[in-house]
DNA sequence: TGCTAATCAACAAGTCGTGCTAACTAACAG
DNA sequence: CTGTTAGTTAGCACGACTTGTTGATTAGCA
Protein backbone atom coordinates (compact mmCIF):
# COMPACT_ATOMS: atom_id res chain seq x y z
CA UNK A 1 0.00 0.00 0.00
CA UNK A 2 1.18 3.75 -0.61
CA UNK A 3 1.98 5.52 2.31
CA UNK A 4 -0.82 7.72 3.50
CA UNK A 5 0.59 10.95 1.98
CA UNK A 6 0.59 9.33 -1.32
CA UNK A 7 -2.77 7.65 -0.94
CA UNK A 8 -4.07 11.40 -0.16
CA UNK A 9 -2.61 12.53 -3.29
CA UNK A 10 -3.82 9.47 -5.43
CA UNK A 11 -7.39 10.48 -4.18
CA UNK A 12 -7.49 14.42 -4.57
CA UNK A 13 -6.43 12.82 -8.34
CA UNK A 14 -9.35 11.02 -8.46
CA UNK A 15 -11.55 13.65 -7.38
CA UNK A 16 -12.72 12.11 -3.98
CA UNK A 17 -12.33 14.51 -1.29
CA UNK A 18 -9.97 14.07 1.19
CA UNK A 19 -11.49 13.56 4.85
CA UNK A 20 -10.16 12.86 8.41
CA UNK A 21 -12.41 9.52 8.12
CA UNK A 22 -10.86 8.81 5.30
CA UNK A 23 -7.29 9.84 6.28
CA UNK A 24 -7.76 7.95 9.59
CA UNK A 25 -8.31 4.74 7.57
CA UNK A 26 -4.98 5.23 5.62
CA UNK A 27 -3.21 5.78 8.67
CA UNK A 28 -4.93 2.71 10.02
CA UNK A 29 -4.03 0.43 7.52
CA UNK A 30 -0.41 1.82 6.96
CA UNK A 31 2.11 -0.93 7.60
CA UNK A 32 -0.56 -3.14 9.32
CA UNK A 33 0.02 -6.72 9.15
CA UNK A 34 -3.09 -7.48 11.08
CA UNK A 35 -5.24 -8.06 8.13
CA UNK A 36 -8.07 -6.52 9.67
CA UNK A 37 -11.89 -7.36 8.54
CA UNK A 38 -13.92 -4.40 8.12
CA UNK A 39 -15.46 -4.89 11.74
CA UNK A 40 -12.01 -4.69 13.31
CA UNK A 41 -10.73 -1.55 11.76
CA UNK A 42 -13.95 -0.20 12.54
CA UNK A 43 -13.69 -0.24 16.50
CA UNK A 44 -10.20 0.78 16.23
CA UNK A 45 -11.34 3.47 14.09
CA UNK A 46 -13.86 4.65 16.47
CA UNK A 47 -11.36 4.53 19.61
CA UNK A 48 -9.45 7.71 17.89
CA UNK A 49 -12.84 8.76 16.45
CA UNK A 50 -16.05 8.46 17.93
CA UNK A 51 -18.65 9.15 15.67
CA UNK A 52 -17.12 7.47 12.50
CA UNK A 53 -19.17 5.05 10.86
CA UNK A 54 -18.98 1.50 10.07
CA UNK A 55 -20.68 2.50 6.99
CA UNK A 56 -17.77 4.96 6.17
CA UNK A 57 -15.04 1.79 6.53
CA UNK A 58 -16.51 -0.39 4.28
CA UNK A 59 -16.62 2.52 1.85
CA UNK A 60 -13.23 3.69 2.53
CA UNK A 61 -12.06 -0.14 2.23
CA UNK A 62 -13.72 -0.53 -0.96
CA UNK A 63 -12.46 2.18 -2.39
CA UNK A 64 -8.74 1.43 -1.55
CA UNK A 65 -9.40 -1.55 -2.78
CA UNK A 66 -10.95 -0.98 -6.38
CA UNK A 67 -7.90 1.27 -6.57
CA UNK A 68 -5.85 -1.77 -5.89
CA UNK A 69 -4.32 -0.60 -2.72
CA UNK A 70 -5.53 -2.78 -0.19
CA UNK A 71 -5.67 -6.62 -1.09
CA UNK A 72 -9.30 -8.21 -0.75
CA UNK A 73 -8.56 -11.86 1.31
CA UNK A 74 -11.25 -13.77 2.09
CA UNK A 75 -10.44 -17.04 3.73
CA UNK A 76 -13.61 -18.58 4.05
CA UNK A 77 -13.80 -17.83 7.59
CA UNK A 78 -16.52 -15.37 7.40
CA UNK A 79 -15.46 -12.11 7.32
CA UNK A 80 -13.43 -10.80 4.57
CA UNK A 81 -10.13 -9.28 5.58
CA UNK A 82 -8.15 -6.23 4.31
CA UNK A 83 -4.33 -6.65 3.67
CA UNK A 84 -2.50 -3.17 2.97
CA UNK A 85 0.42 -5.64 1.39
CA UNK A 86 -0.60 -5.85 -2.62
CA UNK A 87 2.90 -7.79 -3.37
CA UNK A 88 2.57 -11.02 -4.49
CA UNK A 89 1.98 -13.26 -1.67
CA UNK A 90 0.09 -15.74 -0.11
CA UNK A 91 -1.18 -16.51 3.66
CA UNK A 92 -0.89 -18.37 6.52
CA UNK A 93 -3.64 -18.78 8.77
CA UNK A 94 -4.21 -20.78 12.27
CA UNK A 95 -6.79 -22.65 12.87
CA UNK A 96 -6.89 -22.26 16.41
CA UNK A 97 -6.96 -18.53 16.82
CA UNK A 98 -7.49 -17.32 13.58
CA UNK A 99 -4.13 -15.50 12.97
CA UNK A 100 -3.17 -14.56 9.50
CA UNK A 101 0.56 -13.91 8.32
CA UNK A 102 1.50 -13.23 4.78
CA UNK A 103 4.12 -15.07 3.82
CA UNK A 104 6.19 -15.49 -0.37
CA UNK A 105 6.56 -18.62 -1.85
CA UNK A 106 8.88 -19.74 -4.16
CA UNK A 107 6.74 -20.57 -6.77
CA UNK A 108 8.15 -22.78 -8.92
CA UNK A 109 5.44 -22.34 -11.60
CA UNK A 110 3.09 -24.19 -10.47
CA UNK A 111 2.31 -27.63 -13.05
CA UNK A 112 -1.17 -28.49 -12.28
CA UNK A 113 -2.59 -31.52 -14.15
CA UNK A 114 -6.13 -32.05 -14.54
CA UNK A 115 -9.62 -31.48 -16.85
CA UNK A 116 -8.12 -27.37 -17.53
CA UNK A 117 -7.06 -27.96 -21.18
CA UNK A 118 -6.78 -24.58 -22.44
CA UNK A 119 -7.17 -23.28 -19.03
CA UNK A 120 -5.54 -19.25 -18.48
CA UNK A 121 -4.36 -18.92 -15.01
CA UNK A 122 -4.33 -15.33 -14.58
CA UNK A 123 -3.80 -15.80 -10.51
CA UNK A 124 -2.76 -18.11 -7.96
CA UNK A 125 -4.16 -17.64 -4.29
CA UNK A 126 -2.61 -20.67 -1.54
CA UNK A 127 -4.15 -20.56 1.70
CA UNK A 128 -1.34 -22.54 4.62
CA UNK A 129 -3.52 -23.42 7.08
CA UNK A 130 -2.40 -24.97 10.34
CA UNK A 131 -1.16 -23.96 14.13
CA UNK A 132 1.02 -21.16 14.69
CA UNK A 133 3.78 -21.13 17.13
CA UNK A 134 1.94 -19.14 20.02
CA UNK A 135 -0.97 -21.85 19.96
CA UNK A 136 1.05 -25.24 19.40
CA UNK A 137 2.82 -23.57 22.93
CA UNK A 138 -0.24 -23.07 25.12
CA UNK A 139 -1.70 -26.51 23.72
CA UNK A 140 1.95 -28.52 24.49
CA UNK B 1 -16.32 -40.20 -1.78
CA UNK B 2 -17.82 -43.38 -1.41
CA UNK B 3 -20.06 -45.25 -4.31
CA UNK B 4 -24.18 -44.43 -2.94
CA UNK B 5 -23.70 -47.88 -1.33
CA UNK B 6 -20.77 -47.69 0.94
CA UNK B 7 -22.06 -44.48 2.35
CA UNK B 8 -25.71 -46.34 3.39
CA UNK B 9 -23.75 -48.49 5.20
CA UNK B 10 -21.55 -45.75 6.42
CA UNK B 11 -24.81 -43.94 7.88
CA UNK B 12 -26.42 -47.08 9.27
CA UNK B 13 -23.44 -47.59 10.92
CA UNK B 14 -23.06 -44.33 12.66
CA UNK B 15 -26.91 -44.77 13.19
CA UNK B 16 -28.42 -42.60 10.76
CA UNK B 17 -31.49 -43.61 9.16
CA UNK B 18 -31.44 -44.43 5.33
CA UNK B 19 -33.80 -41.91 4.05
CA UNK B 20 -34.86 -42.00 0.41
CA UNK B 21 -33.86 -38.16 0.32
CA UNK B 22 -30.32 -39.11 1.63
CA UNK B 23 -29.44 -41.86 -0.97
CA UNK B 24 -30.69 -39.25 -3.60
CA UNK B 25 -28.33 -36.81 -2.81
CA UNK B 26 -25.70 -39.69 -2.78
CA UNK B 27 -26.52 -40.59 -5.74
CA UNK B 28 -26.28 -36.70 -7.31
CA UNK B 29 -23.03 -36.07 -6.08
CA UNK B 30 -21.45 -39.79 -6.89
CA UNK B 31 -19.31 -38.42 -9.52
CA UNK B 32 -20.47 -35.33 -9.78
CA UNK B 33 -17.64 -32.47 -10.76
CA UNK B 34 -19.76 -29.67 -11.47
CA UNK B 35 -18.85 -28.67 -7.51
CA UNK B 36 -22.56 -28.07 -6.98
CA UNK B 37 -23.64 -25.12 -4.44
CA UNK B 38 -26.13 -26.85 -1.83
CA UNK B 39 -29.01 -24.93 -3.36
CA UNK B 40 -27.87 -26.34 -7.19
CA UNK B 41 -27.97 -29.45 -5.43
CA UNK B 42 -31.28 -28.97 -4.38
CA UNK B 43 -33.01 -27.73 -7.58
CA UNK B 44 -31.74 -31.30 -9.06
CA UNK B 45 -33.16 -33.07 -6.73
CA UNK B 46 -36.53 -31.73 -6.86
CA UNK B 47 -36.63 -32.34 -9.91
CA UNK B 48 -36.67 -36.08 -9.06
CA UNK B 49 -38.18 -36.01 -5.59
CA UNK B 50 -40.55 -32.82 -5.91
CA UNK B 51 -41.02 -31.72 -2.09
CA UNK B 52 -37.48 -32.54 -0.50
CA UNK B 53 -36.68 -29.55 1.38
CA UNK B 54 -33.32 -27.47 0.87
CA UNK B 55 -33.24 -27.81 4.49
CA UNK B 56 -32.43 -31.19 4.39
CA UNK B 57 -30.11 -31.24 1.32
CA UNK B 58 -28.29 -28.62 3.29
CA UNK B 59 -28.47 -30.85 6.18
CA UNK B 60 -27.16 -34.01 4.72
CA UNK B 61 -24.29 -32.22 3.13
CA UNK B 62 -23.24 -31.30 6.33
CA UNK B 63 -23.39 -35.08 7.59
CA UNK B 64 -21.17 -36.10 4.43
CA UNK B 65 -18.85 -33.00 5.47
CA UNK B 66 -18.89 -33.56 8.82
CA UNK B 67 -18.08 -37.70 7.83
CA UNK B 68 -15.43 -36.67 5.58
CA UNK B 69 -17.06 -37.79 2.50
CA UNK B 70 -17.05 -34.53 0.54
CA UNK B 71 -15.34 -31.44 0.56
CA UNK B 72 -16.45 -28.20 1.43
CA UNK B 73 -15.07 -25.49 -0.70
CA UNK B 74 -15.27 -21.86 -0.05
CA UNK B 75 -13.88 -19.60 -3.29
CA UNK B 76 -15.47 -16.67 -1.60
CA UNK B 77 -17.73 -16.40 -4.80
CA UNK B 78 -20.64 -16.38 -2.37
CA UNK B 79 -22.45 -20.12 -1.75
CA UNK B 80 -19.97 -22.55 -0.56
CA UNK B 81 -19.98 -25.99 -2.79
CA UNK B 82 -19.34 -29.07 -2.08
CA UNK B 83 -16.77 -31.66 -3.71
CA UNK B 84 -17.20 -35.30 -3.29
CA UNK B 85 -13.40 -35.41 -4.38
CA UNK B 86 -11.27 -35.78 -1.33
CA UNK B 87 -8.00 -36.09 -2.56
CA UNK B 88 -5.59 -34.15 -1.99
CA UNK B 89 -6.28 -31.74 -4.44
CA UNK B 90 -6.58 -28.17 -5.67
CA UNK B 91 -9.44 -25.62 -8.16
CA UNK B 92 -8.86 -23.81 -10.81
CA UNK B 93 -11.76 -21.31 -11.42
CA UNK B 94 -12.97 -19.50 -14.21
CA UNK B 95 -13.61 -16.20 -13.21
CA UNK B 96 -16.24 -15.04 -16.52
CA UNK B 97 -18.17 -18.57 -16.09
CA UNK B 98 -17.80 -19.48 -12.64
CA UNK B 99 -17.23 -23.16 -13.60
CA UNK B 100 -14.88 -24.88 -11.13
CA UNK B 101 -12.39 -27.93 -11.87
CA UNK B 102 -10.23 -30.07 -9.50
CA UNK B 103 -6.82 -29.83 -10.75
CA UNK B 104 -3.88 -32.17 -9.02
CA UNK B 105 -0.26 -29.55 -8.55
CA UNK B 106 2.97 -31.20 -8.62
CA UNK B 107 3.45 -30.40 -4.93
CA UNK B 108 7.02 -29.82 -5.02
CA UNK B 109 7.08 -29.08 -1.15
CA UNK B 110 6.23 -25.35 -1.16
CA UNK B 111 8.82 -23.55 0.73
CA UNK B 112 7.46 -20.41 1.93
CA UNK B 113 9.08 -17.02 3.91
CA UNK B 114 7.61 -14.55 6.06
CA UNK B 115 6.79 -13.99 9.74
CA UNK B 116 5.65 -17.72 10.05
CA UNK B 117 8.26 -18.88 12.75
CA UNK B 118 7.16 -22.39 14.21
CA UNK B 119 4.05 -22.39 12.11
CA UNK B 120 2.96 -26.28 11.56
CA UNK B 121 0.94 -26.75 7.96
CA UNK B 122 -1.70 -28.88 8.17
CA UNK B 123 -3.18 -28.57 5.37
CA UNK B 124 -2.48 -26.39 2.12
CA UNK B 125 -5.58 -25.16 -0.43
CA UNK B 126 -4.82 -23.57 -3.81
CA UNK B 127 -6.97 -21.78 -6.00
CA UNK B 128 -5.94 -20.68 -9.49
CA UNK B 129 -8.29 -17.73 -11.10
CA UNK B 130 -8.34 -16.97 -15.11
CA UNK B 131 -10.26 -18.10 -17.96
CA UNK B 132 -11.22 -21.04 -19.31
CA UNK B 133 -11.17 -22.57 -22.74
CA UNK B 134 -14.57 -22.19 -23.39
CA UNK B 135 -14.82 -18.59 -22.22
CA UNK B 136 -11.31 -17.62 -23.83
CA UNK B 137 -12.66 -18.96 -27.50
CA UNK B 138 -16.02 -17.10 -27.15
CA UNK B 139 -14.76 -13.90 -26.33
CA UNK B 140 -12.06 -14.31 -28.92
C1' DT C 1 -45.60 -53.06 15.46
C1' DG C 2 -43.61 -49.28 17.87
C1' DC C 3 -39.96 -46.14 18.98
C1' DT C 4 -37.61 -42.52 17.26
C1' DA C 5 -35.25 -40.19 13.80
C1' DA C 6 -36.09 -37.73 9.69
C1' DT C 7 -38.63 -34.76 7.01
C1' DC C 8 -41.40 -30.88 5.98
C1' DA C 9 -43.35 -26.18 6.10
C1' DA C 10 -43.07 -21.98 7.86
C1' DC C 11 -40.93 -18.65 10.10
C1' DA C 12 -37.02 -16.56 12.33
C1' DA C 13 -32.45 -15.21 13.20
C1' DG C 14 -27.67 -14.29 12.38
C1' DT C 15 -23.74 -12.67 9.70
C1' DC C 16 -21.80 -9.84 6.23
C1' DG C 17 -22.31 -6.37 3.23
C1' DT C 18 -24.81 -2.99 0.58
C1' DG C 19 -28.75 0.20 -0.85
C1' DC C 20 -31.56 4.12 0.32
C1' DT C 21 -33.11 8.34 2.40
C1' DA C 22 -32.75 12.64 4.62
C1' DA C 23 -30.23 15.87 7.06
C1' DC C 24 -26.07 17.84 8.28
C1' DT C 25 -21.05 18.86 7.59
C1' DA C 26 -17.11 20.04 5.43
C1' DA C 27 -13.65 19.73 1.39
C1' DC C 28 -12.20 22.07 -2.35
C1' DA C 29 -12.64 25.18 -6.46
C1' DG C 30 -13.30 29.68 -7.86
C1' DC D 1 -14.57 33.42 1.72
C1' DT D 2 -18.29 31.44 -0.26
C1' DG D 3 -20.94 28.16 -2.83
C1' DT D 4 -21.27 23.70 -4.73
C1' DT D 5 -21.22 19.18 -4.00
C1' DA D 6 -19.27 15.12 -2.08
C1' DG D 7 -18.98 12.84 2.14
C1' DT D 8 -20.77 11.40 6.49
C1' DT D 9 -24.19 9.91 9.59
C1' DA D 10 -28.27 7.47 11.54
C1' DG D 11 -31.58 4.56 10.70
C1' DC D 12 -33.92 1.27 8.40
C1' DA D 13 -34.09 -2.20 5.01
C1' DC D 14 -32.85 -5.90 2.07
C1' DG D 15 -30.30 -9.63 -0.03
C1' DA D 16 -27.58 -13.85 0.02
C1' DC D 17 -26.39 -17.78 2.55
C1' DT D 18 -26.98 -20.78 6.27
C1' DT D 19 -28.75 -22.51 10.52
C1' DG D 20 -32.19 -22.72 14.40
C1' DT D 21 -36.91 -23.74 15.98
C1' DT D 22 -41.41 -25.62 16.29
C1' DG D 23 -44.95 -28.74 15.53
C1' DA D 24 -47.00 -32.03 12.74
C1' DT D 25 -46.41 -35.97 9.78
C1' DT D 26 -43.86 -39.81 7.80
C1' DA D 27 -41.20 -43.69 7.68
C1' DG D 28 -36.73 -46.43 8.85
C1' DC D 29 -35.34 -50.04 11.37
C1' DA D 30 -35.00 -53.09 15.49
Amino acid sequence: MKTPEELVARFREQGYKVTPQRQLIFRLLNGNTAHPTAETLYEVAAEQMPGISLRTVYQTLSELSAMGEVQHIDLGSGAVRFDPNVDDHHHVVCSTCGVVHDVYVNQTPLRFEGDVEGFAVHSTRIVFSGECAQCAHLSA
